[in-house]
DNA sequence: GAGTAACG
DNA sequence: CGCG
């Protein structure tokens, strides 16, 4: 019987399916306004297979001469990233046990093949502030560890609608995405998986 | 560095 | 070959 590490809050089906097409609906405005886009990892410039975009006041960006960051625009458009929905803000607040608002919302987008490494949040100036993270549209095996990479980890699915909370303990577990299961979800029409992570990064 | 590959 |  495996166990989450310490800090780490699955909370399976916790968007029934009417405030998941409503969260997609406000996605589909995200991205009309600030397009997805391919990140490129530090110093290589590899590309990376989850194409991105935010909302929010910040968002997280990697390129090859910056490397990992937060800022206010979209490295392609140059404007500001468009506002976090307002369901995204009671999300937020129903689960994530901070008073403040959260600054930045990462949209990463995994077509069937995209993968996403094991690796820490750790670009925040705040590490205190859980991180939120809800899934949707196909189910993925997540995997998450404890603060050292080379600890011991574990996977499970998670399925749309479901929520991740990393707090406390677990605010910085290592954590990534070993596969997709394509055509497990009529949420998009055009399948794949949608990952919002809504985070503090200011203390 | 959120990358890959390889190994058991 | 897939999984960890």
């Amino acid at each position: 019987m495996q166990v989450l590490p310490k800090g780490v809050r699955h909370i399976p089906g916790f968007l029934d399916r009417s405030r998941q097409e409503q969260l997609v609906e406000a996605i589909r405005d995200v991205v009309a306004e600030a397009p997805l886009y391919r990140p490129e990892m530090p110093r290589t410039g590899k590309p990376l297979s989850v194409r991105m975009t935010n909302c929010g006041a910040l968002g997280w960006v990697t390129d090859r001469e910056g490397g990992y960051r937060y800022q206010a625009k979209h490295p392609q458009t140059g404007c500001p990233w468009p506002p976090m929905p307002y369901l995204l803000l009671e999300i937020w607040r129903a689960v994530s046990g901070s008073d403040k608002a959260p600054e930045a919302c990462l949209v990463n987008f995994y077509s069937a093949d995209a993968r996403m490494g094991l690796h820490q949040d750790r670009d925040e100036l705040d590490l205190e502030t859980a991180v939120v993270s809800i899934s949707l549209g196909d189910s993925c095996l997540f995997r998450v560890g404890g603060k050292s990479r080379d600890g011991q980890t574990m996977s499970f699915k998670l399925e749309s609608g479901d929520v991740v909370v990393l707090g406390g303990e677990g605010r910085l577990a290592f954590h990534g995405v070993d596969r997709i299961y394509p055509n497990t979800s009529t949420l998009l029409r055009n399948g794949g998986r949608l990952n919002l992570t809504l985070r503090r990064v200011n203390p």
